[in-house]
DNA sequence: CCCTTAATTTAGATCGATCTAAAAACTTTC
DNA sequence: GAAAGTTTTTAGATCGATCTAAATTAAGGG
């Protein structure tokens, strides 16, 4: 039990080096694994490290030389469960491959955007995942670019030059609506709420894409706030047209749990007198009544896609940017019907 | 437009410096903001570095100076809408404070969680915020404190000699109790899962406290699977003693949120011959139908208190340790009601 | 046994900031 | 105008690792 005088000083590979009667150099090699070392004094050093309880300055090691082993992540909300389990999926990859999460929270914000962005060049990271606030232009991310700091956009898409990890919500808005399609439905309406982004407009033009193809009105596209407890009481929105629609597709799950609970109130029986898709497929869409069909978007795996991504591309700087577009699937639960024959 | 020749090298200090016809000292001192130095000097420097586009170096700094404006997080769990908001909370504290979060996820496995914590070292936080993994040995803990490591639990509590921020779960039962036991409910079971640990002890022991102070039967406590997806078929397990509840707790709001589809699909009707009561009071339970009553916790508060905390510490590290424990509230909505006269 | 080649080990400079202690510039005071 | 006291500025050492280039040791060949 060596109870060094441990007053101020930190134990330093130094301080290993000559307990094992190596060179600080030699003991710097053994750290990093370099097959250059004997394997006897490798196994000399590393008890010296174990004796004196050594631990890694990360710090010191990046000044020198180039890796910080550290990834910055910056998401624009924390309490939505879709962008925390977008967080997950980055982390375990990241974490598997040695490195480490810097955290930060844009609020969708751009101006918080620029500041976070600067803080995380200040802290060196290797490179950034960034899920892009609402109104990010392009000019910001290929600035980023000319500073060689390794991108990669997620969710949300700004630019083809940098690397892209998300889901085509285009397709999944289509196969929703071409499975109410199949049940016989018409008027759909199309409930959305939330900051105007990519992956905003694209669900959009993928809604109104689907609806023409098929010669049906892509009109009935309705806001609702973006307050979740407002939600419930919002539901009357949807009948405020001439014709009522029978269906409604939901920009996320958070919109569906709440108008399906705005439907009841209003007398609707959903999945029995009216039908709702919703979309992201979160744990809850399992556990509502009626269960909720929705289209799932899987935010774990697009997270591990985008932290593999940026992996890749910190062994290859130069290489083109990559797009990963995972295809979202129609998970078909209890929450749609048949549009009655003769019905409304 | 100075197209400097940005082969390789960085702007540093000394650029600024060199720029500004003044030591590397002093431009030092002009972006710590000290007070020595002249006024027109500090305008030069600074408009130096605006020029050269100079990015603080962190790493360096902190090689020399103590502080790495870095504060670690360590949750079991991003999956769980809870923990994100917790996070969220301490998030934005720690980014008011000019520092910023770096993430890990134990799994809620010590072995994870001390590899996790040691790279926390190696990347030389200034301290951590630790939900403690269940199973967490209060060495673990002092062990870290003896290594002069600012640390603060979170929600769990394993030792009174570490900072401690978290809710008084306890409080917490007893309120739901009350209100059930004041509506006339006298079998009323409590339904748990997950990992043991000291919050999961804390309401279990004040589940048994605050019925057997009312002289009722704390014995219908019901463990429930952890899978999310297979709750609501287990609702089943709370009917399998003799004397049937007329009323269940939940030991958390994903809980409540999968037996009240599962009571729903064996016949009952929540609210109005059955009742229940969550717990964490998450955003999903406005929007539930009926209305979920729940205890109130506010993770996010939560969060800002333990980064608080933290925070204090660093600016007096020998201060003996603090708690902060947060009375929870029950928010009472529709999911309760008086147990019939005579019924089952 | 010496010479060449390969395998290990090392001294010393270096990364970009901060710190200490002292010098330089500027005021005041007598 | 010199001494004393302030206010600003600075040279040079330093933090703890990595890198380069060279030194040392071991192995193989004739």
């Amino acid at each position: 039990m060596p109870s060094e005088d441990r007053k101020k000083s930190r134990v330093t590979l130094l301080d290993v080096a000559r307990r094992a009667n190596v060179s600080r150099a030699t003991a710097s090699l053994v750290i990093r694994k370099s097959p250059l070392v004997g394997a006897e004094t490798r196994s000399r050093v590393e008890e010296a490290m174990r004796e004196l309880g050594y631990v890694y300055n990360m710090g010191a090691a990046r000044l020198r030389a180039e890796r910080s082993h550290t990834v910055g992540v910056i998401v624009p909300n924390l309490t939505n469960p879709f962008f925390a389990e977008l967080l997950g999926g980055i982390e375990a990859v990241i974490d598997a491959a040695g490195m480490v999460v810097i955290l930060a929270n844009s609020g969708d914000l751009v101006d918080r955007q620029d500041m976070v962005m600067r803080r995380m060049r200040e802290h060196g990271v290797d490179g950034v995942i960034l899920c892009p606030a609402a109104g990010t232009e392009r000019e910001f991310l290929t600035r980023l670019l000319e500073w060689d700091l390794p991108l990669v956009q997620a969710l949300r898409h700004i630019t083809d030059e940098v690397d892209y990890a998300g889901v085509d919500y285009a397709a999944g808005m289509h196969q929703a609506v071409d499975y109410l399609a199949s049940l016989g439905h018409e008027r759909i309406a199309f409930a959305v709420h939330g900051p105007i982004h990519s992956a905003y407009n694209e669900r959009i033009e993928g809604f109104c894409d689907a609806m023409r193809s098929r010669g049906l009105s892509a009109e009935r596209i309705v806001r609702i706030p973006y307050q979740t407890a407002e939600i419930p009481r919002s539901a009357q929105l949807l009948f405020e047209q001439t014709e009522k629609p029978t269906a409604v597709i939901c920009f996320n799950d958070v919109i569906a749990l709440g108008l399906s609970a705005g439907l009841h109130d209003l007398g609707f029986k959903v999945g029995e007198n009216f039908s709702l898709v919703g979309f992201d497929d979160v744990t809850d869409a399992e556990t509502m009544r009626p269960r909720l069909t929705s289209v799932s978007t899987a935010p774990v795996a697009i997270g591990e896609n985008a932290a593999k991504l940026l992996i890749e591309r910190l062994e290859e700087p130069t290489r083109s940017p990559r797009k990963i577009v995972k295809q979202p699937k129609l998970h078909i639960r209890q929450s749609c019907v048949p549009v009655p024959k003769f019905a409304l």
